[in-house]
DNA sequence: TTAAATTATGAATATTATTCTTTTAATAAC
DNA sequence: GTTATTAAAAGAATAATATTCATAATTTAA
């Protein structure tokens, strides 16, 4: 899983925009389109890409509600059928397990607080081993992206 | 702003896949591909889409750090400057703010631990009004995605 | 230095995007 | 209810792009 310059560029263009043409994207780089498309199906065997997306502004469908959730388990470390339990709700969008006094980090987001209360009642308590969990709603959300810096030259 | 069936629809195919083409979108919704065009970019043009991206592993491109940060402020209510600030960061992915205690929780990816401290050394601490600050760590990330949970029917 | 493997190019073809006119459907006014 | 008005969809034509593949160039390693 060596990256070159290249392949960098191509990860800095589509992540900015997943829907660039490979026509230019070779513009842009100065290569054939063909090599470019070679090298994008290249990334996304070796899962460097994980996935396409669309980002969606929350308010315009109506799932505003944004919170995270600490929990403490009973789990024994490296133990993670909690983490899969709660990753497969899909109103949970990330779950960490975390350093420190609590074990896992959870983000949810839903329409609102009732729906919040009633995936907490409906779901989160037929999960095992949950020992305590401290809710943190989220008021304003000021800057929300997964986008990474990708370096220059590979560090590796 | 009202989405109706077809729109989520397209919504739901694109946040799925956001390189899906015209043509198979149009097949899936049974309808002409000139039709489908023109409500996707309704929807870029209304702001309901605010971006396309592309998901890339952290370790691919070794930046697999992840850390949320809590923060107090000596900021009155509602004045976003300090998260502003914190926004333009390009490592910090995230700034909500937070009800409870604590003022902001920022997300924040950097290469590894060493980074992050450059980070918080260099950065942060130039940022006005910070009172305290809680690091956590995340070990391990179970699940990471920004995925909506979309509606069939519009319900507003 | 040479052989093998990888990567890039360029041209041909297939597929898709895009535009625009016509038709249809929905909405509102009377 | 009927008709005017508007919005959306279909369909056809064209432009642009993706994709394939044979060949050339480059890189890698023996």
């Amino acid at each position: 899983m060596n990256l070159d310059k290249i392949d960098l560029s191509i990860l800095r263009l589509m992540q900015e925009n997943a829907r660039i043409s490979n026509v230019d994207m070779a513009k842009e780089l100065e290569m054939a389109p063909s090599a470019v498309l070679e090298r994008v199906k290249k990334l996304e065997q070796r899962k460097v890409i994980t996935q396409y997306t669309t980002k969606i502004d929350p308010a315009a469908i109506d799932m505003s509600l944004l919170a995270f959730i600490s929990m403490k388990t009973s789990n024994t470390v490296g133990c993670t059928t909690t983490a899969d339990e709660l990753s497969k709700i899909k109103e949970v969008q990330e779950v960490h397990i975390i350093a420190g006094e609590d074990c896992y980090l959870v983000k949810v987001r839903t329409r609102d607080s009732a729906s919040l209360m009633a995936l907490m009642r409906d779901e989160f308590s037929k999960i095992s081993n949950i020992l305590s969990v401290r809710t943190t709603i989220v008021l304003e959300t000021v800057k929300e992206d997964q986008q990474l810096i990708i370096p220059e030259i590979n560090t590796k």
